[in-house]
DNA sequence: GTTAGCACTCTAAGTGATTGAGTGCTAAAT
DNA sequence: ATTTAGCACTCAATCACTTAGAGTGCTAAC
C-alpha cells in the first residue's frame, strides 16, 4: 500500500513528466514550493515506488519515468474530476449550436474540434448501422445489365452499391422485388437486413417471381458486406509533433494502421461503459505500444451508437483529455437523441 | 551544347544517384565497364556539367548530385522509351480483367496497384463531374422538416445531401419539383446542373408552385457546392521509406497536404496533355519541394476525365514511373470508355 | 524518520585526431 | 589538343577521449 506521501510524489512526478517528456529527478521534485521534505527523502521514496513498479529509470543514473502500471494507477486513483476551461466548453458547444442536419458532418466537425483542442489525434466511429433503420430502398437502372441500389436509413445515412443484373432477370421482376422489399423491410435495422430479408421475403418472392433462384443469389451478393461503420479522423498528423514519435518507422507503422479501417474499428470497440483508458501495451497493437487511447461512447436513447476517442503518447494529458472527451460525448448524445426523436415521432 | 560524352556521363550519374541516393564521384563512374576514360577525365567533364548547372556538390569535396535542371534535362532528353516488365504488365491487366462494375472501385484498386508496383505514393483524381450526366434525382423524406436528396449519375456515381425543408413548402410541392427536375434535367452534365436548373426550370416552377421563392432558395442551397471530384490515394506512407524523408517535419507537412483535397486537386490538374513531370520547385507547394510528380490523364471518348499521378522524391525512377503510369492510364481509358459505351447505347 | 554529504554512474556535449572519398590543378603522356 | 597520372587539398564522418552535469544510492549524523 502506498503512503500519503508516496501518492503525492507519484502524482507530482507524473504531472511533471506529462508536461516535459523528460525523466524527473529528486531535485526537480524537491524544488517545488509545496514540497517540504528534502531531495534525499524523495530519493528514498522514489526507490520504493520503483520497487513497486510504478516508475522506472531509463538508465542507472537517470531520473524516473512513469511505468505503464504507474499511468494506470494515476488514471484510476489520482485524477481529480477534470475542469474544462471556458474556451473549451465554448468551442464544443458552438459546434452543436450550429445544429447541422447531416450526422456525418456533425461527426466530422467533432473530430476536428477534438484534435484542435487537444493536439492529439481524434478518432470517431460513426453511428452503428446497429440502430439505424431502413427507410427506403431504390433501384435505379444504369444500363441493360447494371443498376445502382440505394439504401436510405432513417438517420439520413445513404448507402449505395452498383450491381450487375443477370440477363435472365427482367426489369419488371426487379421492380416487383423492390416493392416487396419496401413493404416488408421498412424500419428493419440495417444490421439485420440480410437475415430478415432471407426469412421474411423467401415465400413471397417464390410466389411472384419466375427466376427465384437467380434473384435470390443476386440479393445475397448485394448484402454480402454489411458495411462496417465509418471511421473519421481529426488531426491525423498531430501525434507526429510528440517527441516520442521522432522515429520515422514508428510513424509509418502507426499511419498505416490508421488506413486499415477494420483494425481501428476493433481498437475503438470499448469493453466497458463510460470513459475508458487504454495505456500502452494494454491495446495489443504493435503500432500503438507507445500510445494511450481514451475512448467514450455516444448514445441514442440509451443505446450505444459509436465511440469517440483520443490517441496520444502514453505520456498524455489524461485528465484534460478525459474531460474534453466526456463532455463532447455527452453533447453528441444529446444532439443525436434530439434528432432521432424528431424522426421517430414524425 | 553538351558533347556526346557529357550526355553519357550525366546519364550515368543520374542513374546511379537514383539508385543509391548517394552523391556520385568520378571514381564510381570510371569503374563502370562501359566507361573507357579515366576518373580524371570524368572530373573535368563533371566540372563542366556543374558549371552548366546540371549537377551540384553537397559540399566542396563531395561527389555530384543532379540538380533540378539536371533532372529536367534527363527527363526531356535522356530517357529511352520505357519497357515494362511482364510482371508489371500482368499486374495491371489482371486488374482490368476483373471488370468491376463500380467506377470508384476500379479507381481505388488502380491506386493500390500503382503504389505497390512503384513503392511511391499514388494519387488519382476521380472522374470529373464534368462529363457524367444526371440519370435520376430522388427526394426521400426523413422527418417533417428534413429530407435526403439523391442524385444518380449515368456513371453509377451517387451523390447525396441532407436538407432542411422550410415549413412553408409542402410535400406535394416537393414531389412536383422532383418530377419536373427528372423531366427537364435528365442527361444534363452534373457540372452544369445548377445553371441549367435555374434557366430551364424557372418558368415552369413559377407556374406550378406556390411558394416559388422559398423553393428556389432551397434548391439553390442544395446545389451550392458543386462537389469537387474525389481524390484517391494508394500507399500514402510509402514515401516515408525514402531516405530524403527522414525529417519528421517534412513528413508532417506533406501528410497534412494530402488531407487537403482542394490543394491536391490543384496539384494534379495537368497543364499539358500526355504524361507530365513536375520536378521539385516546379510545383510550387512548399511541402513538395523535394518531390517530383508524374501525372497522366485518362479519358472517356477523347474527353479528359481525371488524372492519375505518382509522387516520389525528386530522385525518382522517372523512366519506370512514366512507363507504368502511361500504361495504366491507357487501360483505364479503354475500360471506362467501354463501360460508357454500354451505358450510352442502352 | 529525515537529511546532508559524498562517491559513483551514466548521458550528453564537446574536442581532437584519423580516415577516406572526393576534388582541382599541373605536368607528363598520348 | 586530349587524356591521364599524380599530388595536394578539403570536408564529412567516425572514433577515442574528456568534461560537465544531473542523477542515484548509501552512510552517518541530526
Amino acid at each position: 500500500m502506498l503512503t500519503e506521501r508516496q501518492l503525492f510524489i507519484l502524482q507530482l512526478l507524473i504531472n511533471d513528466y506529462i508536461q516535459t517528456a523528460e525523466p524527473v529527478g529528486s531535485r526537480t521534485i524537491s524544488k517545488r514550493e509545496d514540497v517540504t521534505f528534502s531531495s534525499a527523502t524523495i530519493r528514498n521514496e522514489l526507490a520504493d515506488l520503483e520497487e513497486m513498479g510504478y516508475i522506472e529509470k531509463t538508465h542507472s543514473s537517470s531520473g524516473r519515468v512513469p511505468s505503464e502500471k504507474g499511468y494506470r494507477f494515476y488514471v484510476d486513483n489520482l485524477l481529480s474530476p477534470p475542469v474544462l476551461s471556458k474556451y473549451e466548453v465554448n468551442n464544443i458547444q458552438s459546434l452543436f449550436a450550429e445544429r447541422m442536419v447531416e450526422v456525418e458532418k456533425v461527426i466530422q466537425q467533432s473530430a476536428g474540434i477534438l484534435s484542435e483542442l487537444t493536439q492529439y489525434t481524434s478518432i470517431i466511429l460513426g453511428p452503428e448501422v446497429f440502430e439505424t433503420k431502413l427507410r427506403q430502398i431504390q433501384i435505379i437502372p444504369l444500363s441493360k445489365d447494371t443498376a445502382v441500389v440505394i439504401l436510405v436509413a432513417d438517420s439520413g445515412h445513404v448507402e449505395n452499391r452498383t450491381m450487375k443484373i443477370p440477363p435472365s432477370v427482367s426489369m419488371s421482376d426487379i421492380e416487383k422485388v423492390v416493392n416487396i422489399m419496401n413493404e416488408r423491410l421498412k424500419d428493419v435495422p440495417l444490421i439485420s437486413l440480410k437475415s430478415t430479408m432471407m426469412k421474411e421475403m423467401a415465400t413471397v418472392l417464390k410466389k411472384h417471381i419466375e427466376n427465384y433462384n437467380e434473384v435470390n443469389t443476386m440479393l445475397e451478393n448485394l448484402f454480402l458486406y454489411t458495411n462496417a461503420e465509418k471511421v473519421y479522423y481529426g488531426g491525423k498528423t498531430n501525434i507526429l509533433t510528440q517527441p516520442e514519435f521522432k522515429d520515422i518507422d514508428k510513424v509509418r507503422l502507426l499511419l498505416n494502421t490508421f488506413e486499415q479501417d477494420e483494425v481501428m474499428y476493433n481498437v475503438l470497440r470499448p469493453e466497458k461503459n463510460g470513459i475508458e483508458v487504454k495505456i500502452g501495451q494494454e491495446n495489443d497493437l504493435e503500432a500503438m505500444q507507445n500510445c494511450s487511447i481514451v475512448t467514450a461512447d455516444y448514445f441514442i436513447e440509451g443505446k450505444r451508437m459509436g465511440s469517440i476517442a483520443l490517441l496520444g503518447p502514453t505520456r498524455m494529458e489524461y485528465q484534460r483529455s478525459m474531460g474534453i472527451l466526456g463532455f463532447l460525448a455527452n453533447d453528441l448524445t444529446r444532439t443525436l437523441t434530439d434528432r432521432y426523436q424528431s424522426f421517430k415521432h414524425w
